[in-house]
DNA sequence: GGGAGTGTTAAACGTACGTTTAAAACGAAC
DNA sequence: GTTCGTTTTAAACGTACGTTTAACACTCCC
């Protein structure tokens, strides 16, 4: 079987290095490694990306670049769409959650490199890492807070804040190992239908939104939760040590 | 300053690995690293836990069996009191959250090693460590699957299933890296104080959970959104490749 | 007091890592 | 055909890793 068209070298590498980085973390990621599987000399991935570190942060680059702005873009899109009216909840989850879901979709199914790039970078230890991805983050983040202060008005900072974190985590859980939910829920659920991901998310979380911006009824920190359950007989569930 | 009652060395070692764990990842952890820091000979490691594997596993046993006694005993008090009846979403959503979330309140607060060690194995690469992993969850998960069950009778499994999961990410993703998230929200969020946490999470997630029960009003795949938007005129969303 | 068992140590094994070097191969310009 | 800049290569550098070995301390029991 000849080759199909081999991309350049650096492409090769960075292909390699994005599989090896999904697969095994930044730091179990060896250059030997991405070398052979790019099927390149050592010593011609620090001539093009001069260290490890260039070349971890040229993977993220080239993903989070397009990524930074799929995000801004689907949101503009549906804020001119709303002719200056607030979005709706729905709309705001679709534009966080869609591109980097989307993302995973193109990817030739076998293995779904970018997916789990993505979803990994964001619990990524490597604190040189997480430098890279900052900058990036930054500004699509304040756009969807944005975007939520201006759907939820008077809803508190914090708690906005909050669940915006909480829609990130579980995005990223499900983009990080797919396989692993798959087996897990013994394949009722696919993270390969994105569709049904991006559904099921949204679904799940504008109620929790929404519930936001009306009254700012807050359970009192101390004792979570008291509506619909009668004063508790068990052991109390206080936390703090 | 002289020690205070110096604990074991093997007592030493496990602390010191989920230290560097947490810090590092797995594989960025290196037992002379852990050895130093418990100040312990490199070779007394192996003497007590064979092997790097050994030591991690005997790392992640330590914390997931209490870990995993205390969701249950949590989840079964709960039950007890309700006597019969399903019970709420939210007590429910007490049981997942508190156990992950009180370990983190009762470290040191300096070096939050356990929070990030358990955030951390929910993600992490390594195929060994997920082995570990899958046991210990798997009974713990179809406790609170059933719990599920009960409580929304007639909902969806995949749905249900995906919604566990998306609750799992969340938490795990407050774990994994907390310094990230109150540097994120500039100090608004501070995943220390763990009772403002839980109750912003039941309070968000709990609505999400109910909308299941009652009508099985799904958003269509293929369109992810459209309740409480007019037709869209921008480019349609349209996802797989 | 002298083995036996347990805990601890320094030193070394081989391997793999990130990185560098210097030379070879290549392609276009003159 | 030579020259020059770019790309590729084989080989080596030092370091750190996981792991093993063999010797050393320290009980405790007879």
């Amino acid at each position: 079987m000849p080759k199909q068209t081999d991309p350049d070298p650096q492409t090769r590498i960075l292909d390699a290095a994005e599989d090896a980085i999904g697969e095994m973390g930044f730091a179990g990621a060896s250059l030997r490694h991405i070398a052979t599987a790019a099927r390149v000399n050592l010593a011609t991935a620090y001539y093009y990306f001069g260290s490890k570190r260039g070349l971890m942060e040229a993977v993220l680059k080239r993903r989070l670049g397009p990524l930074r702005e799929e995000h801004l873009a689907l949101l503009r899109g549906f804020e001119a769409a709303a002719r200056g009216r607030p979005l709706p909840a729905e709309k705001i989850l679709e534009a966080m959650l869609l591109p980097p879901l989307r993302l995973a979709a193109k990817a030739p199914a076998k293995h779904q490199a970018v997916t789990r790039l993505v979803g990994r970078i964001v619990t990524e230890p490597h604190a040189e890492t997480q430098e890279v991805l900052r900058g990036q983050r930054a500004e699509v983040w304040t756009a969807f807070r944005k975007a939520w202060q201006r759907s939820l008005p008077g809803a508190s900072l914090s708690e906005l804040l909050w669940r915006m974190e909480f829609v990130w985590g579980a995005l990223a859980f499900v983009l990080c190992n797919p396989r692993k939910i798959e087996l897990e829920t013994h394949g009722a659920c696919n993270p390969a239908r994105t569709d049904e991901v991006v559904g099921c998310m949204i679904h799940f979380f504008s109620p929790g939104f929404r519930n936001l911006a009306r009254g700012k009824a807050k359970s009192r920190p101390g004792s979570p939760t008291n509506a619909r359950f009668p004063r508790q007989k068990f052991a109390t569930t206080k936390t703090n040590a």
